[in-house]
DNA sequence: ACTCTCTGTTAAGCCTGTATTAATCCGTTC
DNA sequence: GAACGGATTAATACAGGCTTAACAGAGAGT
């Protein structure tokens, strides 16, 4: 998952960045509401946190032009104590939700990713297909009763096709929301892990999660059952 | 801790709220759906254990109705083995976890003590997985009936990692909450106490309580027995 | 002052993931 | 049906994370 930290505050934009790739977000950094719009329109981001106390009240503008443009990433709105306007504002400009300064690094994590969630549709944070879970919170992946040890950019992959699950994921696409920066093009890893999860998540090859639409990437099969 | 048990079978329910009440909650019995209803509503329960295989789906709309109302007590679903399909409408429901019939009572008892400690976040007595005990008030720790020595850092990393049991824990998570401070980055010290930990938590090697999930973290394992 | 225990550092070595390469397979197009 | 290009897969190299032992320094207790 791919995440945009507005924040123009150095030491705070470095922990929290910081610690935001710890738990696995690769996080593109801006200091100021343009250079936020920026990457907000550049590049595919899954969720942008914005600091309302920007100088010059750029976040709030930020916002604006983000949903003019007519992006639907869900933002994040940190706000300083006591400005409960700032925060009312915020949401009417199309924020969705917000967290009051200073708060607990968790507390952050916690909205981040159930916001991430809810964006992609799913409430729970259990998300299955036919016999595979996924079990965002634990990491754990299970097909059948069966737990299946993934390894950190497989679990990252899975986590991305089966939380767009039914829609076509170019490889790119995977790539630019897995990676911190762009990668290689001729590299095949996608197709390497790919493969690897397949191998995994259907090693009899019976269910066959993971479709092929050659030329145009992958799809997550979306299954009810 | 107060808990409701909802659930039809009678020999079943009486064991069940027998053995609860022996492990030191107070427990409401309801036999379907709208006297669980009654009690989730007008008690202060804790947690409630619901049978989704109650006559006539009221297990289910107990559920959807409890959560209408907008309470966020925990909710943990019994399935019959095999229909994995209730447990996934239920989940979606808006239940919290589930376990399949039949199950062990141990198991239950320590998805009910970790259901309850996470939401509430708060502290239960006595935290369990396997043969390891923790108790969080005496700040006692067992290995089948071997009291074991820890040291204060020691004992912090265990707690904070039962706490969480199932979860997977970043280092810098795990850092953040046992010391004061942000601490050096490129100090191995959590390696070195996990090492130590696995030692005295797991002399022989048979049981892994504590999972390294390589480049994420560590996961302390959630289990029966 | 001496000892003992605990914490945290260093460093060596192991091991697991990751990404590359390359051989092969399959579909599409002509 | 041949040729091309994309997709699959196995094998492998390498980096860097993890483990572990050994030890130094701090601090408590005697």
């Amino acid at each position: 998952m791919r995440l945009l930290l507005v924040e123009d505050e150095q030491a705070l934009r470095d922990s929290l960045s910081q610690r935001l790739r710890d738990e696995g977000f690769a996080v593109d950094e801006a200091g100021d509401g343009p250079e936020g719009l920026y990457f907000a329109t550049e590049y595919p981001i899954d969720l942008a946190i914005v600091d309302l106390g920007l100088p010059g009240f750029s976040g709030m503008s930020l916002i604006e032009q983000v949903r003019e443009q007519g992006l639907t990433v869900p933002i994040l709105i940190l706000t300083a104590r006591g400005n409960w306007e700032h925060k009312v504002a915020g949401l009417e400009a199309g924020a969705d939700d917000y967290l009051v300064k200073p708060f607990v690094v968790e507390e952050l994590l916690a909205r981040v990713n159930a916001l991430v969630r809810r964006s992609a549709g799913w409430a729970q944070a259990v998300i299955r297909s036919g016999p595979i879970e996924l079990n965002t919170k634990s990491q754990e992946v299970l097909v059948g009763d069966e737990s299946v040890e993934l390894t950190s950019f497989e679990y990252k992959v899975v986590e991305y096709l089966m939380m767009h699950a039914g829609e076509v994921i170019s490889k790119t696409r995977l790539t630019e929301h897995i990676y911190q920066q762009d990668y290689d093009r001729d590299s095949n890893v996608i197709e390497v892990f790919i493969g690897r999860l397949r191998k995994k998540l259907d090693p009899n090859g019976s269910y066959k999660p993971i479709e092929t639409l050659r030329g145009r990437g992958y799809r997550f099969r979306l299954d009810s059952q």
